[in-house]
RNA sequence: GCGGGCGUGGUGAAAUUGGUAAACACAGCGGACUUAAAAUCCGCCGGCCGUUAAGGCCUUGCCGGUUCAAGUCCGGCCGUCCGCACCA
């Protein structure tokens, strides 16, 4: 009779016994040897209070890895830590009347301790918060160094606006125009912020995202896309008459489709264009005109529907090439944020200049002509034409193609010195001010004398005051008594000043925290560069675009300020993207939803368990507090084990596809868990010392456990650790099977279970301890090295071929391995089965594939 | 609108150089053990035809193509999900 695995008494066990013996410390590089080092990471959690199933599935991933390059005999660094500051700890605040301070780190501790219950291998002596002084003083450094760099600028820029929290929301935060905790409405205002410089990196991050071919494709892609790089040309227009104040040199536009220069039939500017500012300041229609425009928000769906309107200034500038002008016209689809802010409109090729032509009565022009068409019966009625074609009605670029008739356009306007060709790019600074407390201070202070001042290195950290309040609204900072004044940090002056009271946005927080984890806990810049780059960083594909790209940028800013020594700049070198945990949603009848541990079911019908009310199933969605079917990993652990857990986030979906839970995959994982043990219990003894015996049947599972490990092993190499559990689901049967075979396989079945407990060791590390005690291997599994496969076993004497009649399966045939072509052949011909299927036909052709097919051509 | 992904049994999926489609698991059904239940173990489990059976035919969203051979490659549809979006 077996016993029982009882995870509850062996998961604890199991987790003193890793942390007395402290197996999961990175080694600095002059301790590891020769080990090559593997730098593992998770993206760190946001101190919410309560882990979640997304959060077990992305550490249950990098755990996989991390204790299998251990095995494999790397040096591994396996870090965690906190990224702590941000708006919840100050929304708590407000409501418990708690300071965030306090909050975030009972968080921490209790989110501390329900990773420690998952068993992962990570090296906890390096842990950080973000909110730890040290950890933004050294923040702070870094922006200082990026100040004098020249990658950090101040400059005026629109924010929203939350008149009753008086503060500034991103834009996820507004929602239908209104603030998203008070409902006020939104308002656009100008304050001054600070900048990081990301442009001037957006060739490089565009560039080098090809280096990185261990990234998804995808994420790829779409840093592409954010970063958007268009070739065009900027080139001015000159007024005709008498230019206005101080734009004598003229309207500068930037266009990626200078060969329809001739067609142009107006120029239009942003309402934000500084000339229509000037234009404003005495002229009240365009006013009202300008404050309707801002009224249109900039969200998804106001910009689909958005009417194309227009101003016209009555202004008139030259056409470069033809003897005409153009009128000059205020547009509200011309952003400031792209480009010159103004465009010359060529409505016969471009859709929004061809909608606003029609509204305001403007000439179109076709300038390029569509193959298979004729130029005196080709006309544009309401769709733009941009697709390839012929120059025509054109001058100079007449009977070029269009990419010849672009590049001849840029070289006359060059020559005219009316412009240039230039690269444009959709990626925009990085506005990092925020008008909050519960982030890292900028360290600088504003003297009426001096203007901005770097607080001197000795003064760092700037830390947050303790003392502050949240009961008014708007950031405490700025109301403090005495934090916020200082005397000028230049010994020369002795002006009073104010620091800077905004802090900074928290994805700087995140942007940098891998290599304060690989620098160790005496911030070592030197073995920063041992370890980094993070060979495999993990996390979701929430953090496609803006955290990886902000990091990426870092990197780079790091490097030229003589930071870190990191010459790619790539802090990753492996990422992969996790998918999410769904669940199945219930709602009642009257529209509440109700939670999964709510329900029970009576007489077959699903109900609420407090009130017996039916309750329907709704979709399977995101696991998300709104719809409550989120389900708790704590609670899971106590029932099943971490084990558990761990198992069934990995087993059923691959890992970058979302994957359901459900109570009945989580029951088959703890079953499984009970058939392993079952397994291990089950060997006698004295196994270890059982005779070899050389019979077939001990050859057979020799060459089922040698080949589980490789196709193991390779799964995991390639992240696919749902073959991995296919494979180890197979492998426990097989050698459940063997048991019924008795001693004469003890010796292949203690081998066998020798191997497996390794390989369950990534997935579930406490039974993978307990079944290698069990059968009285010494040391931890932990520990152990990964196993060797003996390759000869990888191959069969003998192997079973498929025969194709015309392509359909026909019979098999047992052949040797080696086997020659015409051997096989001759083989398949005279199998009794496919003769069935010859008969009275011509054969035509016989292909053999060594190994794989036999197919049989016939007439 | 632009860019990209995905579509295989009741369900999650596998098939990773074009070579036996549905491995493995969940759910379901049947059986063994048991006074009974739980637990455990064993078997069946894409569709149609075939009384059981032997066997046959069909099947990877739809239509067509390339090939001895297509879930896989090519062209065209349909559906669905994601990202960006008045970016000149």
């Amino acid at each position: 009779m077996t016993s029982r695995y009882n995870p509850q008494e062996a998961e604890p066990h199991w987790q003193s016994v890793w942390t007395e013996q402290d197996i999961f410390r990175a080694l600095p590089p002059s301790e590891a040897g020769e080990a090559p080092k593997a730098y593992i990471l998770e993206m760190f959690p946001y101190p919410s209070g309560k882990a979640h199933m997304g959060h077990v599935r992305n550490y249950s991933m990098g755990d996989v890895v991390a204790r299998y390059k251990k095995a494999k005999g790397f040096n591994v660094l396996h870090p965690m830590g906190w990224d702590a500051f941000g708006m919840p700890a100050e929304n708590a605040a407000m409501e418990r009347g708690t300071h965030p301070g306090t909050w975030t780190y009972a968080n921490i501790d209790h989110m501390r301790g329900q990773l420690k219950k998952l068993g992962l291998s990570l090296d906890w002596s390096r842990e950080l918060a973000t909110c730890n002084a040290d950890y933004y003083g050294l923040q702070q450094r870094i922006f200082l160094k990026f100040l004098e760099k020249g990658l950090v600028y101040r400059k005026s820029a629109k924010v929203n606006w939350d008149p009753v929290d008086m503060t500034v929301l991103a834009n996820e935060q507004v929602i239908d125009g209104k603030g998203w905790r008070s409902g006020a409405e939104v308002e656009q205002r100008e304050l001054t912020q600070w900048f990081f410089k990301i442009t001037d990196y957006a060739e490089s991050l565009l560039t080098e995202l090809k280096t990185l071919d261990r990234w998804p494709e995808k994420v790829r892609l779409m840093q592409e896309n954010w970063i958007g790089r268009s070739e065009g040309l900027q080139m001015r227009f000159e007024f005709d008459g008498a230019a206005p104040n101080d734009h004598d040199y003229g309207i500068e536009i930037f266009t990626t489709r200078p060969d329809t220069l001739f067609g142009a039939s107006f120029i239009a500017l942003s309402p934000d264009h500084p000339l229509t500012l000037q234009l404003a300041q005495d002229n009240p229609d365009l006013q009202a005109f300008r404050s309707e425009c801002a009224k249109l928000g900039t969200s998804e769906e106001a910009i689909e529907k958005a009417e194309k309107l227009g101003f016209d200034t009555e202004l008139k500038v030259m056409h470069p090439f033809e003897d005409r002008t153009l009128p000059v016209w205020i547009a509200n689809f011309v952003l400031m944020g792209y480009g010159t802010g103004a465009i010359f409109g060529c409505p016969a090729h471009d859709q929004r200049d061809l909608d606003f032509a029609r509204k305001y009565h403007l000439s179109v022009t076709p300038v390029v002509l569509p193959e298979g068409e004729s130029k005196h019966h080709y006309a544009i009625e309401n769709q733009a034409y941009t697709g390839p074609g012929k120059i025509y009605n054109s001058d100079f670029l007449d009977n070029l193609p269009k990419d010849a008739a672009i590049l001849a356009a840029i070289a006359r306007v060059e020559e005219m010195d009316l412009g240039r060709g230039t690269t444009e790019y959709r990626l925009r600074d990085w506005g990092v001010s925020r008008q909050r407390y519960w982030g890292c201070p900028i360290p600088v202070v504003r003297c009426k004398s001096c203007g901005i001042v770097p607080v001197p290195e000795s003064d760092l950290p700037v830390r947050l005051p303790d003392d502050v309040s949240f009961d008014t609204p708007g950031n405490p900072l700025d109301r403090h008594p005495t934090w916020k004044h200082v005397k000028c940090p230049d010994p020369a002056c002795d002006e009073m000043c104010e620091r800077e009271t905004d802090t900074l946005d928290t994805f700087v927080d995140s942007s940098w925290y891998f290599a304060r984890f690989a620098a160790g806990p005496d911030n070592d810049m030197s073995e920063a560069a041992y370890w980094m780059p993070v060979d495999q960083y993990v996390g979701g594909i929430e953090h496609a675009i803006l955290h990886l790209l902000y990091s990426r940028f870092f990197m780079r800013g790091m490097r030229d300020c003589g930071l870190l020594d990191l010459p790619g700049g790539e802090p990753f070198a492996g990422l992969f993207t996790q998918g999410m945990i769904t669940h199945e949603t219930y709602k009642s009848s009257d529209g509440r939803w109700i939670a999964p541990d709510e329900l029970e079911e009576r007489d077959g019908a699903l109900v609420e368990a407090a009130t017996g009310d039916a309750v329907t199933r709704g979709a399977i969605e995101k696991m998300s507090k709104s719809k409550r079917n989120t389900v708790d990993p704590t609670a899971i652990i106590e029932q099943f084990g971490a084990d558990v857990a761990r198992w069934f986030v990995l087993s059923d979906s691959p890992p970058e596809r979302d994957v359901e839970w459900t109570q009945a995959g989580a029951e088959g994982a703890a079953r499984f868990v009970q058939r392993v043990w079952a397994i291990f219990d089950a060997l006698p003894d004295d196994a270890k010392d059982a005779s070899r015996g050389d019979s077939e049947a001990a050859a057979d599972l020799r060459r089922t456990s040698h080949k589980s490990l490789a196709s193991i092993e390779k799964a995991i190499d390639e992240f696919r650790f749902n073959s991995a559990v296919a494979t180890i689901y197979e492998w426990v049967s097989a050698l459940k099977k063997a048991e019924a075979a008795g001693d004469n396989l003890a010796h292949a079945r203690h081998e066998g279970l020798s191997m497996l407990a390794i390989c369950l060791t990534p997935f579930m590390p406490h039974l993978a301890e307990s079944c290698w005690q069990r059968i009285g291997q010494t040391g931890l599994v932990s520990t152990a090295p990964w196993p060797k496969t003996d390759t000869a076993l990888l191959v069969d004497d003998t192997i079973t071929l498929p025969i194709q009649v015309n392509g359909k399966r026909r019979s098999e045939i047992r052949v040797a391995a080696d086997a020659t072509k015409p051997d096989v052949e001759a083989l398949a011909m005279s199998d009794p089965a496919t003769q069935n299927f010859l008969e009275g036909k011509s054969v035509k052709k016989v292909i053999v594939v060594p190994g794989r097919i036999v197919n049989i051509v016939v007439a």
